[in-house]
DNA sequence: GCTCTAACTTGAACATGTTCAAATTAACTG
DNA sequence: CAGTTAATTTGAACATGTTCAAGTTAGAGC
Protein backbone atom coordinates (compact mmCIF):
# COMPACT_ATOMS: atom_id res chain seq x y z
CA UNK A 1 0.00 0.00 0.00
CA UNK A 2 3.30 2.25 -0.23
CA UNK A 3 3.12 4.88 -2.55
CA UNK A 4 4.20 3.62 -5.83
CA UNK A 5 7.70 4.85 -7.13
CA UNK A 6 7.67 6.36 -10.53
CA UNK A 7 10.29 4.24 -12.64
CA UNK A 8 10.28 6.02 -15.37
CA UNK A 9 11.69 10.29 -15.97
CA UNK A 10 8.10 10.68 -17.10
CA UNK A 11 6.67 9.37 -14.23
CA UNK A 12 9.14 11.08 -11.92
CA UNK A 13 7.67 14.43 -13.18
CA UNK A 14 4.06 13.58 -13.31
CA UNK A 15 4.73 12.68 -9.81
CA UNK A 16 6.10 15.85 -8.60
CA UNK A 17 3.81 18.07 -10.46
CA UNK A 18 0.89 16.40 -8.95
CA UNK A 19 2.57 16.93 -5.31
CA UNK A 20 3.54 20.37 -6.10
CA UNK A 21 0.04 21.21 -6.98
CA UNK A 22 -1.46 19.19 -3.72
CA UNK A 23 0.72 21.46 -1.71
CA UNK A 24 -0.01 24.62 -3.68
CA UNK A 25 -3.53 24.41 -3.34
CA UNK A 26 -3.88 22.93 0.44
CA UNK A 27 -1.70 26.15 1.22
CA UNK A 28 -4.17 28.09 -0.63
CA UNK A 29 -7.26 26.60 0.22
CA UNK A 30 -7.05 24.25 2.91
CA UNK A 31 -7.42 20.87 2.61
CA UNK A 32 -10.99 19.71 2.27
CA UNK A 33 -11.57 22.45 -0.08
CA UNK A 34 -8.89 20.81 -2.24
CA UNK A 35 -10.10 18.39 -4.77
CA UNK A 36 -8.52 15.98 -6.31
CA UNK A 37 -9.67 17.40 -9.73
CA UNK A 38 -8.45 20.70 -8.71
CA UNK A 39 -5.22 19.10 -8.22
CA UNK A 40 -5.32 17.06 -11.10
CA UNK A 41 -6.34 20.40 -13.16
CA UNK A 42 -3.38 22.54 -11.96
CA UNK A 43 -0.95 19.74 -12.29
CA UNK A 44 -2.19 19.70 -15.55
CA UNK A 45 -3.16 15.75 -15.60
CA UNK A 46 -6.24 13.60 -15.47
CA UNK A 47 -7.59 12.61 -12.46
CA UNK A 48 -6.95 8.61 -12.85
CA UNK A 49 -3.08 9.88 -13.09
CA UNK A 50 -3.15 11.43 -9.65
CA UNK A 51 -4.16 8.13 -8.33
CA UNK A 52 -1.43 6.15 -10.33
CA UNK A 53 1.52 7.72 -7.96
CA UNK A 54 -1.18 8.27 -4.70
CA UNK A 55 -3.62 5.97 -3.27
CA UNK A 56 -5.38 8.35 -2.03
CA UNK A 57 -5.32 11.93 -0.83
CA UNK A 58 -4.55 11.25 2.45
CA UNK A 59 -1.41 10.04 1.41
CA UNK A 60 -0.44 13.39 -0.07
CA UNK A 61 -0.72 14.45 3.32
CA UNK A 62 2.48 12.02 4.11
CA UNK A 63 4.32 14.05 1.55
CA UNK A 64 3.42 17.45 3.02
CA UNK A 65 4.64 16.28 6.43
CA UNK A 66 7.82 15.27 5.11
CA UNK A 67 7.66 18.49 3.17
CA UNK A 68 7.84 19.98 6.33
CA UNK A 69 10.13 17.89 8.60
CA UNK A 70 13.17 18.74 5.99
CA UNK A 71 12.65 22.45 6.32
CA UNK A 72 12.22 22.53 9.61
CA UNK A 73 15.50 20.26 10.00
CA UNK A 74 17.02 22.69 7.81
CA UNK A 75 16.28 25.86 9.85
CA UNK A 76 17.43 24.35 12.92
CA UNK A 77 20.69 23.38 11.52
CA UNK A 78 22.72 26.69 12.63
CA UNK A 79 21.21 26.19 15.90
CA UNK A 80 21.96 22.91 16.63
CA UNK A 81 25.72 23.61 15.54
CA UNK A 82 26.09 26.42 17.80
CA UNK A 83 23.94 26.30 20.68
CA UNK A 84 24.64 23.52 23.63
CA UNK A 85 22.19 24.72 26.56
CA UNK A 86 19.87 21.89 26.32
CA UNK A 87 17.08 24.39 27.20
CA UNK A 88 17.88 27.28 24.68
CA UNK A 89 18.42 24.26 22.32
CA UNK A 90 14.67 23.04 22.58
CA UNK A 91 13.29 26.02 22.98
CA UNK A 92 15.20 26.98 19.39
CA UNK A 93 14.14 23.82 18.05
CA UNK A 94 10.14 24.08 18.58
CA UNK A 95 9.82 27.82 17.95
CA UNK A 96 11.54 26.62 14.70
CA UNK A 97 8.65 23.99 14.30
CA UNK A 98 5.98 26.78 14.75
CA UNK A 99 7.61 29.28 12.18
CA UNK A 100 8.00 26.83 9.96
CA UNK A 101 4.24 25.62 10.09
CA UNK A 102 3.21 28.96 10.15
CA UNK A 103 2.20 28.28 5.87
CA UNK A 104 0.05 25.90 6.81
CA UNK A 105 -1.75 27.12 9.94
CA UNK A 106 -5.04 27.33 8.44
CA UNK A 107 -4.67 23.77 7.01
CA UNK A 108 -3.00 21.82 9.89
CA UNK A 109 -6.46 21.24 11.14
CA UNK A 110 -7.99 18.92 9.26
CA UNK A 111 -4.92 17.44 8.24
CA UNK A 112 -4.03 16.69 12.03
CA UNK A 113 -7.45 15.24 12.40
CA UNK A 114 -6.54 13.26 9.16
CA UNK A 115 -3.79 11.98 10.19
CA UNK A 116 -4.95 11.04 14.28
CA UNK A 117 -7.03 8.19 12.93
CA UNK A 118 -5.62 4.95 14.02
CA UNK A 119 -7.31 3.72 10.94
CA UNK A 120 -5.51 5.54 8.43
CA UNK A 121 -1.85 4.44 7.08
CA UNK A 122 -0.97 7.58 8.18
CA UNK A 123 -1.14 7.73 11.53
CA UNK A 124 2.09 9.04 12.84
CA UNK A 125 2.03 5.96 15.72
CA UNK A 126 1.67 3.73 12.46
CA UNK A 127 3.75 1.58 10.01
CA UNK A 128 3.50 4.22 7.11
CA UNK A 129 4.78 6.75 9.28
CA UNK A 130 7.23 4.91 10.68
CA UNK A 131 10.23 6.30 8.22
CA UNK A 132 9.45 9.80 9.00
CA UNK A 133 8.83 9.39 12.48
CA UNK A 134 12.21 8.14 13.16
CA UNK A 135 13.32 11.20 11.69
CA UNK A 136 12.09 13.33 14.32
CA UNK A 137 13.23 10.79 16.78
CA UNK A 138 16.46 11.13 15.79
CA UNK A 139 16.17 15.12 15.66
CA UNK A 140 15.15 15.48 19.05
CA UNK A 141 18.04 12.78 19.73
CA UNK A 142 20.18 15.35 18.15
CA UNK A 143 18.51 18.21 20.50
CA UNK A 144 19.89 16.40 23.41
CA UNK A 145 22.83 14.47 22.87
CA UNK A 146 24.66 17.90 21.22
CA UNK A 147 23.57 19.42 24.16
CA UNK A 148 26.15 19.81 27.18
CA UNK A 149 23.13 18.82 29.36
CA UNK A 150 23.56 15.94 32.18
CA UNK A 151 20.94 13.21 31.93
CA UNK A 152 20.77 10.02 33.49
CA UNK A 153 20.95 7.25 30.50
CA UNK A 154 17.63 5.73 31.63
CA UNK A 155 16.14 9.71 30.96
CA UNK A 156 18.26 9.82 27.72
CA UNK A 157 16.75 6.36 26.42
CA UNK A 158 13.00 8.26 26.22
CA UNK A 159 13.29 11.75 26.31
CA UNK A 160 13.41 11.96 21.92
CA UNK A 161 10.38 10.34 21.73
CA UNK A 162 8.77 11.57 24.73
CA UNK A 163 10.09 15.20 22.88
CA UNK A 164 8.22 13.92 19.60
CA UNK A 165 5.40 13.38 21.66
CA UNK A 166 5.55 17.04 23.26
CA UNK A 167 5.91 18.27 19.89
CA UNK A 168 2.48 16.67 18.95
CA UNK A 169 0.86 18.52 22.05
CA UNK A 170 2.50 21.74 21.03
CA UNK A 171 1.36 21.55 17.42
CA UNK A 172 -2.26 20.98 18.51
CA UNK A 173 -2.37 23.68 20.74
CA UNK A 174 -0.99 25.67 17.73
CA UNK A 175 -3.59 24.45 15.63
CA UNK A 176 -6.14 26.41 17.93
CA UNK A 177 -3.98 29.50 18.51
CA UNK A 178 -5.76 32.10 17.28
CA UNK A 179 -3.56 35.05 19.13
CA UNK A 180 -1.52 37.17 16.74
CA UNK A 181 1.65 36.14 15.44
CA UNK A 182 0.95 32.71 17.12
CA UNK A 183 2.37 35.01 20.16
CA UNK A 184 0.89 32.52 22.49
CA UNK A 185 1.96 29.01 21.64
CA UNK A 186 5.30 30.67 21.65
CA UNK A 187 5.00 31.71 25.67
CA UNK A 188 3.60 28.49 26.12
CA UNK A 189 6.86 26.70 24.27
CA UNK A 190 8.86 29.11 26.38
CA UNK A 191 7.72 27.95 29.25
CA UNK A 192 7.00 24.57 28.69
CA UNK A 193 10.64 23.61 27.90
CA UNK A 194 12.62 25.15 30.30
CA UNK A 195 10.16 23.22 32.63
CA UNK A 196 10.82 20.00 30.53
CA UNK A 197 14.93 20.79 31.50
CA UNK A 198 14.59 21.84 35.25
CA UNK A 199 11.96 18.54 35.79
CA UNK A 200 15.36 16.71 33.95
CA UNK A 201 17.70 18.38 36.62
CA UNK A 202 14.88 17.22 39.51
CA UNK A 203 14.97 13.72 38.02
CA UNK A 204 17.93 12.38 40.60
CA UNK A 205 16.14 13.53 43.99
CA UNK A 206 15.72 10.74 45.95
CA UNK A 207 12.10 11.36 46.43
CA UNK A 208 11.28 11.31 42.69
CA UNK A 209 13.87 8.65 41.66
CA UNK A 210 11.04 5.44 42.50
CA UNK A 211 8.33 7.73 40.39
CA UNK A 212 10.99 8.10 37.14
CA UNK A 213 11.76 4.42 37.39
CA UNK A 214 7.97 3.53 37.26
CA UNK A 215 6.97 6.23 34.39
CA UNK A 216 9.88 5.05 32.49
CA UNK A 217 9.70 1.25 32.67
CA UNK A 218 5.95 2.08 32.13
CA UNK A 219 6.99 4.40 28.64
CA UNK A 220 9.35 1.57 27.61
CA UNK A 221 6.53 -1.46 27.94
CA UNK A 222 4.30 1.07 25.59
CA UNK A 223 7.20 1.73 23.18
CA UNK A 224 8.49 -2.40 22.76
CA UNK A 225 4.94 -3.85 22.80
CA UNK A 226 4.29 -1.72 19.48
CA UNK B 1 -25.89 25.36 13.81
CA UNK B 2 -27.37 23.11 17.08
CA UNK B 3 -29.11 20.00 16.41
CA UNK B 4 -32.71 20.82 15.67
CA UNK B 5 -35.14 19.70 18.22
CA UNK B 6 -38.03 18.41 17.10
CA UNK B 7 -41.85 19.92 18.05
CA UNK B 8 -43.97 17.76 17.46
CA UNK B 9 -44.52 13.64 19.11
CA UNK B 10 -44.01 12.48 15.47
CA UNK B 11 -40.84 14.57 15.30
CA UNK B 12 -39.25 13.21 18.59
CA UNK B 13 -40.31 9.45 17.58
CA UNK B 14 -38.02 10.36 14.59
CA UNK B 15 -35.22 11.54 16.08
CA UNK B 16 -35.13 9.07 18.48
CA UNK B 17 -35.48 6.03 15.64
CA UNK B 18 -32.71 7.71 13.69
CA UNK B 19 -30.53 8.24 16.76
CA UNK B 20 -31.24 4.39 17.56
CA UNK B 21 -30.48 2.84 14.10
CA UNK B 22 -27.31 5.33 14.11
CA UNK B 23 -26.23 3.98 17.38
CA UNK B 24 -27.15 0.27 15.85
CA UNK B 25 -24.87 0.64 12.90
CA UNK B 26 -22.02 2.16 14.72
CA UNK B 27 -21.34 -0.72 16.81
CA UNK B 28 -22.03 -3.43 13.64
CA UNK B 29 -20.29 -1.75 11.05
CA UNK B 30 -17.84 0.84 12.73
CA UNK B 31 -18.37 4.63 11.98
CA UNK B 32 -16.79 5.17 8.32
CA UNK B 33 -18.71 1.44 6.91
CA UNK B 34 -22.12 3.47 7.75
CA UNK B 35 -24.00 5.35 5.31
CA UNK B 36 -26.28 7.93 6.44
CA UNK B 37 -28.62 6.01 3.75
CA UNK B 38 -28.12 2.54 5.61
CA UNK B 39 -29.40 4.59 8.73
CA UNK B 40 -31.90 5.93 6.93
CA UNK B 41 -33.33 2.60 5.71
CA UNK B 42 -32.62 0.76 8.89
CA UNK B 43 -34.94 3.77 10.75
CA UNK B 44 -37.36 2.86 8.09
CA UNK B 45 -37.26 6.98 6.76
CA UNK B 46 -36.19 8.75 3.86
CA UNK B 47 -32.48 10.05 3.60
CA UNK B 48 -33.70 13.62 3.66
CA UNK B 49 -35.55 13.13 6.85
CA UNK B 50 -32.54 11.93 8.78
CA UNK B 51 -30.84 15.82 7.65
CA UNK B 52 -33.77 17.10 9.33
CA UNK B 53 -32.67 16.00 12.65
CA UNK B 54 -28.54 15.80 12.52
CA UNK B 55 -27.07 18.45 10.44
CA UNK B 56 -24.52 16.00 9.61
CA UNK B 57 -23.50 12.39 10.18
CA UNK B 58 -20.86 14.14 12.72
CA UNK B 59 -23.62 15.76 14.81
CA UNK B 60 -24.46 12.17 15.34
CA UNK B 61 -21.55 10.94 17.10
CA UNK B 62 -22.12 13.74 20.04
CA UNK B 63 -25.09 11.83 20.82
CA UNK B 64 -23.37 8.87 20.96
CA UNK B 65 -20.81 10.31 23.15
CA UNK B 66 -23.51 11.72 25.08
CA UNK B 67 -24.87 8.30 25.63
CA UNK B 68 -21.21 6.55 26.39
CA UNK B 69 -21.40 9.02 28.88
CA UNK B 70 -24.51 8.52 30.49
CA UNK B 71 -23.68 4.89 31.39
CA UNK B 72 -20.35 5.59 31.93
CA UNK B 73 -21.67 7.79 35.01
CA UNK B 74 -24.69 5.58 36.09
CA UNK B 75 -21.24 2.32 36.18
CA UNK B 76 -18.98 4.37 38.49
CA UNK B 77 -22.18 5.68 40.77
CA UNK B 78 -21.62 2.75 43.53
CA UNK B 79 -17.71 3.24 43.35
CA UNK B 80 -17.55 7.13 43.88
CA UNK B 81 -20.78 6.12 46.74
CA UNK B 82 -18.83 3.51 48.74
CA UNK B 83 -14.65 4.51 48.00
CA UNK B 84 -13.05 7.30 49.66
CA UNK B 85 -9.43 6.30 48.47
CA UNK B 86 -8.24 8.80 45.65
CA UNK B 87 -6.47 6.23 44.02
CA UNK B 88 -9.16 3.82 43.67
CA UNK B 89 -11.90 6.39 42.88
CA UNK B 90 -9.79 7.22 39.62
CA UNK B 91 -8.80 3.80 38.97
CA UNK B 92 -12.32 2.29 38.92
CA UNK B 93 -13.38 4.93 37.20
CA UNK B 94 -10.86 4.75 34.31
CA UNK B 95 -11.86 0.99 34.58
CA UNK B 96 -15.58 1.94 33.95
CA UNK B 97 -14.55 4.02 30.80
CA UNK B 98 -12.32 1.08 29.12
CA UNK B 99 -15.53 -1.10 30.47
CA UNK B 100 -18.15 1.06 28.88
CA UNK B 101 -16.61 1.83 25.70
CA UNK B 102 -15.56 -2.11 25.15
CA UNK B 103 -18.68 -2.35 22.57
CA UNK B 104 -17.55 0.50 20.50
CA UNK B 105 -13.85 -0.17 20.48
CA UNK B 106 -14.01 -0.85 16.37
CA UNK B 107 -15.95 2.54 15.84
CA UNK B 108 -13.79 4.42 18.24
CA UNK B 109 -10.77 5.24 15.96
CA UNK B 110 -12.43 6.74 13.39
CA UNK B 111 -14.71 8.66 15.69
CA UNK B 112 -11.86 10.14 17.66
CA UNK B 113 -10.11 11.34 14.51
CA UNK B 114 -13.30 12.98 13.44
CA UNK B 115 -13.52 14.57 16.76
CA UNK B 116 -10.02 15.60 17.22
CA UNK B 117 -10.77 18.00 13.58
CA UNK B 118 -10.41 21.60 15.80
CA UNK B 119 -12.86 22.68 12.56
CA UNK B 120 -15.31 20.09 13.62
CA UNK B 121 -18.46 21.35 15.28
CA UNK B 122 -17.87 18.32 17.90
CA UNK B 123 -14.31 19.10 18.87
CA UNK B 124 -14.28 18.78 22.59
CA UNK B 125 -12.46 21.84 23.48
CA UNK B 126 -15.03 23.33 21.19
CA UNK B 127 -18.39 25.35 21.93
CA UNK B 128 -20.82 22.44 21.04
CA UNK B 129 -19.35 20.34 23.30
CA UNK B 130 -19.12 22.19 26.21
CA UNK B 131 -22.20 21.06 28.07
CA UNK B 132 -20.93 17.26 27.91
CA UNK B 133 -17.36 18.60 28.64
CA UNK B 134 -18.15 20.45 31.60
CA UNK B 135 -20.55 17.54 32.65
CA UNK B 136 -17.16 14.96 32.62
CA UNK B 137 -15.15 17.76 34.09
CA UNK B 138 -17.74 17.68 36.99
CA UNK B 139 -17.61 14.12 37.38
CA UNK B 140 -13.65 13.96 37.47
CA UNK B 141 -14.30 17.06 40.75
CA UNK B 142 -16.87 14.49 42.13
CA UNK B 143 -13.71 11.57 41.88
CA UNK B 144 -11.40 14.02 43.72
CA UNK B 145 -13.85 16.05 46.02
CA UNK B 146 -15.09 13.13 47.17
CA UNK B 147 -12.25 11.08 48.55
CA UNK B 148 -10.29 11.90 51.58
CA UNK B 149 -6.98 12.55 49.91
CA UNK B 150 -5.80 16.39 51.09
CA UNK B 151 -5.24 18.15 47.79
CA UNK B 152 -3.65 21.79 47.55
CA UNK B 153 -6.34 23.74 46.97
CA UNK B 154 -4.77 25.56 43.36
CA UNK B 155 -3.94 21.80 42.45
CA UNK B 156 -7.70 20.83 43.56
CA UNK B 157 -8.46 23.53 40.84
CA UNK B 158 -7.17 21.96 37.68
CA UNK B 159 -7.14 18.62 38.81
CA UNK B 160 -10.42 17.67 36.95
CA UNK B 161 -9.65 19.35 34.28
CA UNK B 162 -6.29 17.74 33.71
CA UNK B 163 -8.37 14.11 34.72
CA UNK B 164 -10.46 14.77 31.53
CA UNK B 165 -7.66 14.90 29.60
CA UNK B 166 -5.90 12.09 31.26
CA UNK B 167 -8.70 10.32 30.15
CA UNK B 168 -9.00 11.31 26.51
CA UNK B 169 -5.20 10.26 26.78
CA UNK B 170 -6.15 6.87 28.06
CA UNK B 171 -8.79 6.14 25.39
CA UNK B 172 -6.87 7.26 22.82
CA UNK B 173 -4.09 4.42 24.24
CA UNK B 174 -6.96 1.79 24.21
CA UNK B 175 -7.87 2.38 20.65
CA UNK B 176 -4.64 1.26 19.48
CA UNK B 177 -4.80 -1.54 22.12
CA UNK B 178 -5.18 -5.09 20.82
CA UNK B 179 -4.69 -7.46 23.13
CA UNK B 180 -7.10 -9.46 24.57
CA UNK B 181 -9.55 -8.18 26.77
CA UNK B 182 -8.16 -4.86 26.40
CA UNK B 183 -5.53 -5.94 29.57
CA UNK B 184 -2.93 -4.04 28.39
CA UNK B 185 -4.78 -0.58 28.60
CA UNK B 186 -6.49 -1.72 32.28
CA UNK B 187 -2.37 -2.18 33.47
CA UNK B 188 -1.17 1.08 32.32
CA UNK B 189 -3.97 2.85 33.93
CA UNK B 190 -3.24 0.98 37.43
CA UNK B 191 -0.13 2.33 36.23
CA UNK B 192 -0.79 5.69 35.81
CA UNK B 193 -3.70 6.26 38.35
CA UNK B 194 -1.20 5.76 41.12
CA UNK B 195 1.74 8.15 39.69
CA UNK B 196 -1.15 10.69 39.54
CA UNK B 197 -1.70 9.83 43.33
CA UNK B 198 1.49 9.84 44.14
CA UNK B 199 2.43 12.90 42.06
CA UNK B 200 -0.33 14.76 43.67
CA UNK B 201 1.27 13.51 47.21
CA UNK B 202 4.70 15.01 45.87
CA UNK B 203 3.15 18.06 45.18
CA UNK B 204 4.12 19.79 48.56
CA UNK B 205 7.80 18.89 48.40
CA UNK B 206 9.77 22.26 48.68
CA UNK B 207 11.45 21.59 45.75
CA UNK B 208 8.87 21.08 43.26
CA UNK B 209 6.61 24.17 45.16
CA UNK B 210 7.94 26.36 41.84
CA UNK B 211 7.79 23.96 39.44
CA UNK B 212 4.04 23.19 40.74
CA UNK B 213 3.33 26.74 40.45
CA UNK B 214 4.73 27.16 37.26
CA UNK B 215 2.52 24.25 36.17
CA UNK B 216 -0.62 25.09 37.08
CA UNK B 217 -0.58 29.30 36.15
CA UNK B 218 0.37 28.18 32.97
CA UNK B 219 -2.54 25.57 32.50
CA UNK B 220 -5.16 28.62 34.12
CA UNK B 221 -3.60 30.65 31.51
CA UNK B 222 -4.48 28.55 28.63
CA UNK B 223 -7.90 27.72 30.24
CA UNK B 224 -8.72 31.28 31.13
CA UNK B 225 -7.59 32.61 27.53
CA UNK B 226 -10.20 30.25 25.89
C1' DG C 1 13.70 0.33 -37.43
C1' DC C 2 10.35 -3.06 -35.47
C1' DT C 3 8.23 -5.35 -31.72
C1' DC C 4 7.00 -6.03 -27.21
C1' DT C 5 6.21 -4.93 -22.62
C1' DA C 6 5.84 -2.27 -18.70
C1' DA C 7 4.76 2.16 -17.33
C1' DC C 8 1.77 5.63 -17.69
C1' DT C 9 -2.63 8.13 -18.78
C1' DT C 10 -7.36 8.68 -19.34
C1' DG C 11 -12.22 9.52 -18.39
C1' DA C 12 -16.33 7.29 -17.36
C1' DA C 13 -18.64 5.13 -13.58
C1' DC C 14 -19.61 4.40 -8.71
C1' DA C 15 -20.55 5.38 -3.66
C1' DT C 16 -21.66 8.43 -0.35
C1' DG C 17 -22.28 12.94 2.36
C1' DT C 18 -25.10 16.81 1.66
C1' DT C 19 -28.65 20.22 -0.18
C1' DC C 20 -33.08 21.74 -1.46
C1' DA C 21 -37.52 22.67 -3.41
C1' DA C 22 -41.67 20.49 -3.41
C1' DA C 23 -45.11 17.40 -1.33
C1' DT C 24 -47.41 15.65 2.73
C1' DT C 25 -49.07 15.60 7.37
C1' DA C 26 -51.04 17.14 11.61
C1' DA C 27 -52.69 20.38 14.59
C1' DC C 28 -54.87 24.53 15.57
C1' DT C 29 -58.43 28.37 14.44
C1' DG C 30 -62.68 30.05 13.21
C1' DC D 1 -65.76 20.95 9.19
C1' DA D 2 -62.85 23.93 6.10
C1' DG D 3 -58.75 26.62 5.99
C1' DT D 4 -54.23 27.83 7.41
C1' DT D 5 -49.81 27.17 8.89
C1' DA D 6 -45.79 25.07 10.63
C1' DA D 7 -43.52 20.82 11.03
C1' DT D 8 -42.13 16.97 8.77
C1' DT D 9 -40.99 14.00 4.89
C1' DT D 10 -39.40 12.96 0.46
C1' DG D 11 -36.34 11.85 -3.38
C1' DA D 12 -33.87 13.84 -6.99
C1' DA D 13 -29.67 16.30 -7.78
C1' DC D 14 -24.95 17.61 -6.74
C1' DA D 15 -19.92 17.35 -5.34
C1' DT D 16 -16.17 14.74 -4.50
C1' DG D 17 -13.05 10.66 -3.24
C1' DT D 18 -12.08 6.44 -5.48
C1' DT D 19 -11.91 2.50 -8.91
C1' DC D 20 -11.00 0.42 -13.17
C1' DA D 21 -10.82 -1.25 -17.84
C1' DA D 22 -9.11 0.41 -21.84
C1' DG D 23 -6.03 3.30 -24.46
C1' DT D 24 -1.36 5.50 -25.20
C1' DT D 25 3.59 6.08 -24.75
C1' DA D 26 8.38 5.16 -24.43
C1' DG D 27 12.23 2.53 -24.03
C1' DA D 28 14.62 -2.23 -24.21
C1' DG D 29 15.98 -6.06 -27.08
C1' DC D 30 16.72 -7.69 -31.45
Amino acid sequence: MAIAAPKTRRGETSRAVILGAALDLFQERGYEATTMRAIADRAGVSLGSSYHYFPSKEHLVLEFYRHTHDLHAEAIKPLLAREHDLAARLRGTMRAVIVTCEPFHAVAGSIFSTVANPASPLNPFGAAAKPLRDEVVALYGEVVSGSDARVPADVAEMLPLTLWLYQMGILYFWIFDKSPGRLRTLEVIDETTELIVRLIGLANLPVLRGSRRRVLSLMKSIVDRD
